[in-house]
DNA sequence: GTGGAAACCGCATTCCGCAC
DNA sequence: GTGCGGAATGCGGTTTCCAC
């Protein structure tokens, strides 16, 4: 018995096909990027909005709502997408970004210059933010935990220079200035004109870049100096001034930045951000404090921190305003615990008390148990 | 239809990390 | 050391809007 060949269902791509559907059917409710929209829109955009030059009845090109442009940002931030050509991907294929776009063509640098421009709008929002979930009772300052984490800055390890290559660079870079203004300015061809003025863009980009690195030599020259080292070593970078080779969590150095995070430990608010240039957590501390209460409009109850930030200076400093959480250093004689000392202690100990005040009643350095479960509070926090 | 103004966005360039 | 892909950014062309 011959038996005949199945009958089944083969794709067929080719064929063309019509769908009506619009963005509002492509997010369910409850969506993420609904939130996201609907917290923007509860926000005082008019920072944002005053410059914008065009306006009802006036000429010019419409500007694209700030609304989206944020809460594009916002939305990107959540997914941990931080390239602005990636957001710009994702407009083109994913619904979230596409229903929050709305059908305005969004693109990568339009992205990239609101990131760039509206820095001190950003930050107003985020004190804003903070004031309204304090209002509201979320976050209370209780509790605030400060830790910073090491960040690779987009600077080459290989673009630290000395002083002295650096000023030979700048003075290498003016003389190509020079050369390729003369160029430009003996008027080429229309096509060789634009490249000669892009050359030009170029040269100037690195000798602002270079001029940078030297203004900040004396910076990381004192550095060295308080480290007892010699300060003729000093290094900056030629493409990013500001990044300093750090000590990262792998054991590696590399160009990095320290950005300090500060959090309410109740509600897992971030309420204080700085970006700081130095490898070490001290010395962050008090300007972090000061810029919480600028921020906040009053003082956290208490303050939580590694042993990172553990500086005398620093602690006399934050106990003016607050209570302070600590590990408890050791002393610099570690065959003795200073916890455990009592009458008859070393003279090395001694002293220990005395300068870090255990008995003063606004410095509280909280043993080993209690130091942990802050730790971990800031840790969940973290995460 | 034209000109002017404002905003958008493509081009060109540089720099980076990574692979080889 | 070289090539490649990705990202950032200034300049200037293009687009869009309005008034005339």
């Amino acid at each position: 018995m011959t038996k005949t060949r199945a009958r089944v269902l083969l794709p067929n791509r080719g064929q063309m096909e019509f769908r009506a559907s619009d963005l509002e059917s492509l997010l369910p409710e409850g969506h993420r990027a609904r939130l996201v929209w609907a917290y923007v829109e509860r926000q005082d955009l008019s920072r944002f909005y005053a410059g914008i030059r065009a306006v009802d009845g006036g000429v010019g090109r419409s500007a694209i709502a700030p609304e989206i442009l944020l809460a594009l940002w916002l939305y990107a931030t959540l997914d941990g997408v931080g390239s602005a050509r990636a957001v710009s991907r994702l407009i083109e294929s994913h619904d979230a970004y596409r229903w929050l776009c709305g059908g305005v063509q969004v693109n990568h640098h339009t992205l990239s210059d609101f990131r760039k421009d509206q820095g001190e709008g950003l930050d107003e929002l985020l004190s804003v933010s903070i004031a309204s979930l304090m209002a509201a009772g979320v976050v209370k300052l209780k509790q605030v935990a400060q830790d910073g984490m090491r960040v690779r800055a987009s600077a080459g390890a290989g673009s630290f220079r000395r002083k002295e290559k650096l000023e030979g660079y700048l003075e290498a870079a003016r003389a190509e200035v020079a050369r390729l203004k003369a160029e430009v300015e003996a008027d080429p061809g229309e096509a060789e004109r634009a490249r000669e003025a892009a050359r030009l863009r170029a040269a100037k980009e690195r000798e602002a870049r270079l001029e940078k690195a030297l203004a900040r030599l004396p910076e990381i020259e004192a550095i060295k100096q308080r480290q007892g080292k010699n300060p003729d070593q000093a290094r900056a970078s030629m493409t990013d001034a500001e990044a300093t080779v750090m000590k990262m969590g792998d054991g590696g150095f590399r160009p990095a930045y320290n950005p300090q995070l500060a959090s309410d430990a109740d509600s897992l608010v971030i309420v204080g951000v700085e970006v700081a240039t130095v490898g070490s957590d001290q010395g962050q501390m008090v300007p972090m404090i000061e810029q919480v209460t600028a921020r906040c409009g009053r003082l956290p109850e208490a303050w939580l921190v590694d042993g990172g930030y553990v500086g005398h200076e620093q602690i006399e400093q934050a106990s003016q305003s607050t209570v302070v959480y600590g590990p408890v250093p050791q002393p610099k004689n570690k065959a003795v615990d200073p916890h455990q000392a009592k009458a008859g202690d070393s003279e090395a100990v001694a002293a220990w008390r005395q300068r870090m005040g255990t008995d003063e009643a606004k410095v509280i350095y909280k043993r080993r148990a209690a130091t942990a479960e802050c730790v971990n509070a800031h840790s969940r926090n973290r995460g």
